[in-house]
RNA sequence: GGCGGCAUAGCCAAGCGGUAAGGCACGGGUCUGCAACACCCUUACCACCGGUUCGAUUCCGGUUGCCGCCUCCA
């Protein structure tokens, strides 16, 4: 079996093969730090994430870079109206930012290399991109001439020409082509800057991209991925910049996630409707907020909107019910032979379906189908009178991989009971053997009010936090 | 104007040539002292019109309706 992904590039699934056996180099762009980041630039994280958990699941090693921009107009403006340094402005941005994807249980990348630590990397660059005639320095900027390289427009699928019809025409511009873009763009008095051969400015949006990459990962990496807006120009302008300085291709691979709309408006300033990941994950836990940005294939657009996220807080409840029966069972449960072999080739299926579903594209809304089917086939073998612990645990394993790979975990089963709870419990229980069920309801009622939810089973009374 | 995406049950969402996965919600059962959990059952003329095919939700053409990029943007 092999991995299929879908290529921006090629407008087509491909078979997924990297450049170095058993590795896989991955770049994903990361955001610009100047305020806490919002439920969009939460998926492509979530998406990218969840498939570099793949891909090691598969016995990839995968040098995942997700960079920071921590230089940039935005920021400058909002340093600016924050009366505070832009250091500071970033660096706090910057941890928040790891707080917020963290709670989305999202992996550290193997590297989080930020712009302003590859300013010399940065000014090289550019020198080469001179150097060879890509790039001309104007009145202290320098553009790329983006008509210089033949392939421009060949990720985004558009012919320079028409780019140029739609391109914004700005008055008494230093550039000679509207379509040239910005590589190092000079400072005004007092802003951030590093000094350079062309004056004191600072590198442009793209480049730092094309830079760093290149510095970690090589002149060629396996996969580049972002957010679909980025298509154009940001990553059109990172290959030809990479590929005109370097010669050679610049990324195998291109993959691009899709919106997150609110309500089914697109998320905007305007509209007032952004939902910042901080604020959001006070009232919904990130967990599932996870497992409902990965219920829809990533290329597709999600919608955004409190039932649908409320009804799959509902699904993710039904499997970490399973999980926590199962576990609840094997405590109780001995060494059989029965009918072992049969249930254990059930598991064996929803995880050859999982695997399927992922290597197609990375198709979670399929897997976690999956994952539903082996927690239905779990409690179904949960109905039997005698379980055998093996299969318990190779359910329970199971649902621990596939759910890892989802980057979702299950609540680890709380072990310490309070005395007086378990007390109360065979307390309980005693007055049900004596029909008293007004003390039973009672002490039921009482736990309940403290957030313990009792279920009665046959092989007797199992407890869990609601 | 250029490039592209989407339209599947009440809702969400897979499938993409052989008469429709999964989840949520609803209804009916079973289990239970009553519950809860769970299990079983029930629910789709795949936007419309043509074409290709033995056969199309799935391919091709067209129509309608949403949406994105082309300008900072995940």
């Amino acid at each position: 079996m092999s991995i299929q992904l879908y290529n921006t590039l090629t407008r087509k699934k491909e078979r997924f093969v990297p450049i170095e056996e058993g590795k896989v180099k991955m770049y994903v762009c990361g955001p610009t730090v100047y305020n806490y980041i919002h439920i969009g630039n939460a998926r492509p994280v979530i998406a990218f994430d969840t498939i570099r958990r793949y891909l090691e699941y598969r016995g990839y090693e995968v040098n995942y870079v997700s960079n920071f921009t921590d230089v940039d107009d935005k920021i400058i403006k909002a340093a600016n109206e924050l009366n505070e340094e832009v250091g500071e402005l970033t660096e706090r941005f910057i941890a928040a930012y790891h707080e917020d994807v963290s709670a989305l249980g999202c992996e550290v990348a193997t590297a989080h290399p930020r712009v302003t630590e590859h300013i010399d990397d940065i000014v090289d660059f550019i020198q080469v991109l001179i150097d060879k005639g890509f790039a001309y320095e104007s009145q202290g900027d320098v553009y790329f001439r983006t008509r210089q390289f033949e392939g421009y427009g060949k990720l985004s699928h558009q012919s320079i020409d028409e780019l140029k019809v739609g391109a914004r025409v700005e008055e008494n511009s230093i550039k000679t082509d509207p379509l040239d873009f910005a590589l190092w763009k000079s400072a005004k008095e007092g802003e951030i800057s590093w000094d350079s051969p062309w004056g004191k400015g600072r590198p442009g949006w793209h480049i730092e991209c094309s830079v760093m990459a290149k510095q970690l990962l090589g002149d060629t990496i396996d996969i580049h991925a972002g957010g679909q807006d980025l298509t154009f120009p940001h990553h059109e302008n990172e290959i030809a910049q990479s590929e005109a300085a370097t010669g050679k291709t610049f990324a195998n691979y291109w993959m691009h996630n899709g919106y997150i709309n609110i309500d089914n408006e697109k998320m905007s300033k305007s509209l007032g409707n952004f939902i910042l990941v901080h604020d959001i994950r006070k009232q919904i836990d990130p967990k599932v907020l996870r497992f409902f940005m990965l219920s829809v294939h990533y290329r597709h657009p999600v919608n955004f909107a409190q039932e649908l996220v409320e009804s799959a807080a509902n699904g993710l409840e039904r499997i970490q019910t399973a999980y926590s029966n199962l576990q609840h069972r094997l405590t109780i449960s001995a060494d059989l032979a029965e009918n072992s072999e049969s249930w254990l080739n059930k598991i064996k299926e929803q995880i050859n379906a999982f695997e399927k579903s992922m290597d197609d594209d990375f198709n979670t809304a399929n897997a976690i189908a999956a994952i539903f089917e082996l927690s239905k086939q779990a409690n179904v073998y949960l109905l039997e009178k005698n379980t055998d612990r093996h299969v318990l645990q190779q359910f329970i394993d199971a649902l621990d991989q596939l759910m890892g790979v989802l980057g979702v975990p299950f609540d680890s089963a709380d072990e310490l009971v309070d005395n007086e709870i378990d007390a109360l419990i065979q307390e309980r229980l005693d007055a049900r053997k004596n029909r008293d069920f007004a003390r039973s309801d009672e002490i039921r009622d009482e736990l309940k009010a403290r957030g313990i939810i009792l279920e009665d089973t046959a092989q007797g009374t199992r407890w869990k936090r609601g």
